[in-house]
DNA sequence: AGCGAAAAGTGATTTATATCAATTTTTTTA
DNA sequence: TAAAAAAATTGATATAAATCACTTTTCGCT
């Protein structure tokens, strides 16, 4: 059941379990025998649109976000990756260069996987082959969700949901009730939102006003779920 | 090579060769084993959001839109598929319902394959396995530029984008330096672009001024595909 | 702890686009 | 082929959001 029993949070989110959970052991192993892992600071870029693939992602834990950069620079995410998540895999399978970047959100442990390695496994377990057309269909239907809201809701209205999206993400040892911390800076929120800073500014600011959220420097506190539920109004 | 050799046309298309040409004979029979051939008039409907899949559609000729529908009934086109394309297997493979609707743009030759005999197909061949995962990924790229496209991109870009790709799809018989005719309503180009009818008929007015198209009717000639590519603008 | 840089926030203004209310043209069908 | 219906077009107006210029706050660092 999603949050408060209604909204339907799998519409926005790649992730309903990992592609990698209960994986057969010696698939998994398989496809583990050459990772190499690491921490990577907050900001650090995991890959960039353009490049071609040497491999594969692992969201040991952190977040990640997925972006895409216009010629003027602008940032545009189209995905927060959380821990437990596999990234870069579309180039690969694509056969094709990467269609998007990949930036750490805050400090994480990342795995990489050799290209070798995760077609190989791919190749001997159908369970994994299995795991990823369904995960791409998904994808495909939140990404679908999301041409939706950016070409027929306001900025409010994206805000308030990506902010329901985000708070699923930043959970950590929720009780019922208590309030969320999203920790993310106001530029990716608008990248998120895919409006300007000064926008997601003065829409935070109308949200705190309806007592909906709280904010302490950067980090906003979700105290109201169900009113941005109601304002994110999308179906 | 793209149009003009510069314009990258896969960026914004599902479609580079069909998911089932040149599939070895034994599986695209088993695939097509209880196949039934339906021929649709313009504007009905394949499948509607929501429901569960009995089978997947092939294109033996025509055009389907798939659009989603919000609350207030406005319509979002994700995308038009074309002769030769395959729709509604996501809801198959993500076993879940449709993530959108699908309805033909003209009157169109349609292939139903049911449910069993695709994912039996599936099963036996590896082939058809590995085009699904590279076309689902690369329909993860082409869904990621839309969000770009609708979350920064002016109206004036988006339509002059959609025209392009469009153009593409409306070529028949096509002669370089020949205008390519598209015919489809200023609703669905309006739906498509994520703006209002009345907007896509002024820009279409500007675009017209300009010596890009020409109109008669619905009817739109693309008569300058390379004003059409700078304005577009998306790198 | 205090400095500097980066990020957040504010206000004023401009601009693009949505919306409303008609009219005209095109297409359909009786 | 005329009438009716549907679609396209036009103009006026309202509104949301982008942009610009600037101030204040926060945070990382030595």
């Amino acid at each position: 059941m999603s949050i408060q029993g209604i909204f339907p949070i799998d519409k926005w989110s790649f992730k309903s379990e990992s592609i990698l959970t209960d994986l057969p052991a010696a698939d998994f192993e398989l496809l583990m025998a050459h990772k190499s892992e690491h921490v990577l600071k907050k900001g650090e870029i995991l890959f960039r649109e353009g490049a071609y693939p040497a491999g594969i992602y692992y969201i040991i834990e952190g977040k990640v976000k997925k972006y895409k950069t216009d010629k003027t620079g602008r940032e545009q995410i189209i995905y927060v990756a959380n821990t437990g998540e596999l990234l870069g895999y579309h180039a690969i399978l694509s056969q094709y260069h990467y269609p998007d970047s990949a930036a750490t959100l805050e400090e994480s442990t990342i795995a990489f996987i050799p290209k070798e390695d995760f077609l190989l496994t791919l190749q001997q377990s159908s369970i994994l082959n299995n795991r990823l057309l369904k995960t791409l269909s998904h994808e495909f239907s939140v990404l679908a969700n999301s041409i939706t809201l950016f070409a027929q809701n306001s900025v409010r209205e994206r805000l308030a949901l990506q902010l329901i999206v985000l708070r699923e993400k930043y959970k950590v040892n929720f009780e019922p009730g208590m309030a969320v911390e999203i920790n993310m800076s106001r530029d990716d929120l608008a990248s998120l939102a895919g409006t300007a800073r000064e926008n997601v500014v003065r829409v935070l600011g109308e949200f705190k006003e309806a007592g909906i959220v709280e904010t302490k420097g950067r980090k906003i506190f979700i105290t109201d779920i169900n009113k941005l539920i109601e304002l994110a109004n999308t179906r």
